[in-house]
Formats: structure tokens, sequence, C-alpha cells
DNA sequence: CATCTATTTTAGTTTCAACTAAAGTAGATA
DNA sequence: TATCTACTTTAGTTGAAACTAAAATAGATG
């Protein structure tokens, strides 16, 4: 057997990073691009492929739009563990431990240049 | 900001192994040892650290008794997560899951040796 | 004290997740 | 077709997680 970290769905809701896309598109369907310009601290490319691993494990569903793509949870399918992601976003205690993890959670290769606004920053 | 991974209550139990523990001292009060027995796959080590995280997180309760040492979980500070870990063990298409998840997650040192009968294998 | 037993800790290895930068793909539009 | 925009993919880096083996700690017991 052996086993350690990744299950598809817990793991998925694990990072703080996908919790707050998956947040993003509960209730609207969003393009990757509004996604992206959620989190400026973060390259497209990133947001791109934790959508993409969000669909994988089943989390999100896409569909093309012209030029765009959008996305929006499954909500239906994660049964006890949607359940608990609205729980914890009422939560107001729970909130507060989402901003301290997403500060001290840290992983991958800092910035290698100080300056962020390369390749597409049209601010809305 | 910038984050990723590693939210210590569900990154703690985002990890089949520790969902294993956690749910071995749900309900009754365990040794370490006790659990080590109840995963064979693994050395004492790994299970002692992982009681080790599980108890950094907050999941567990840990107390000394003469030469063991006891854990049970902390079930009332879970909220969201401990409502979850219920539902999904109840829920057998869950439990069918986690097996899969168990199999297929892997990380760490495959084992150099074949034998698995080392320091104090007293096989209960 | 010596020693057994239960457990933790340390050092080192391997695998993997989250990122970046840059190249690639694809739809819309002139 | 060329080009813009929206997005994905690839290659490569880094940090951390899950382990192993072995050494260290600590309580019980002769």
């Amino acid at each position: 057997m052996r086993a350690a970290l990744a299950s598809p769905l817990l793991a998925a809701v694990a990072s703080p990073r996908r919790r707050e896309i998956l947040r993003l598109v509960w209730n609207s369907e969003l393009a990757a691009g509004d996604i992206h310009r959620a989190m400026p601290d973060v390259t497209f490319g990133a947001v791109s492929l934790q959508l993409k691993a969000l669909s994988k494990a089943g989390l999100v569903h896409s569909r093309a739009d012209g030029n765009h793509r959008l996305y929006r949870a499954r909500r239906a399918e994660l049964g006890p563990v949607g359940r608990m992601l609205e729980n914890m976003w009422k939560d107001q205690l729970w909130k507060l431990k989402l901003l301290v993890e997403l500060e001290q959670s840290r992983r991958g290769p800092r910035p290698r240049k100080k300056t962020r606004k390369s390749h597409s920053s049209r601010t809305a």
C-alpha cells in the first residue's frame, strides 16, 4: 500500500490557493482571466495550472466561450467536502485562519525579479 | 502574500495516512505503538512523526501513561472539518475513494530492503 | 546501575507540488 | 493572412512532505 499526501479531492481543497479559486467560482462562472485578476500575486500560468488541477479532480466544470474559458464549481459533486467549505466560509474564525495560512504557507520559486507587470497587466 | 499547499488543519486532513491515524483515535485513546501496529507498512518513526504533525496541528491530544504515550482525536476542536470526516467515513463511496487514494498516492523513498522486520516487530 | 521496552528525534533520501518564464495554441478581428 | 487577445503547456527551479535507518531519550524493572 503505502501512502502520503495527495488525495485528489481533499488535496485539491487543502491548498489555500485552490480554495481561493474555488470560492471565486462557487456562485458565479468566471473566465480564467477574471480569476487571475483576483489573484495578481501569481502568474496567469500558475492560475491556469491550478484550474487544470481542480478540473482533473472534478471540483470545477469548464466550458469554452469564444476566446474565453469559463469555470464554475461543481458544488453538487463535492458532498461532505462542499458542505465543509461552505461552513468554513461562513465562519469568521475560519476566515482568519485562512488569512494566516495564505501568509505563512509558501512554496515554489520566489520571483526572480521585483517587477511584476510583464505579460498582460491590463488592470481590469 | 503568496501561498500554496499546507494549511495546518486541512493539510493534516488531506493526507490519507493522517486520516487513517485520526480515525483510529477518533473514538478510542490509543498508544503510539497500537497505531503503528495498525499500519505495519511504515516504520514506527514515520507514525511518530505523523502523530507529532497531528499534535502540532491541534488535531490530536496526547498524554503520557507510564512507558506509553496515548493519543486521541480532539473532535470538538475540528468544527466543520470533523463533521466532514465523519460524513466521509459513513459514506461507503468515500471509503472506496480512500482505498484508491492509499494505493495511488505515495511519497518518500521506497524501502531499500525487502525485509521489514528489523527493529521491533513483535507482531502483536 | 543495566537493560528492556516504548517512543521520539535526527540525518539523509526521494518524490512531489507550486511556482516562473517563455513558448505554444486557438478564437476573434482587421 | 497577420495579429491581437485569452488561455494552456513545457521546462526548469525550489521547498517541503513522507518516508527510512539509526541514534537518542525516558520510564519501568530486575
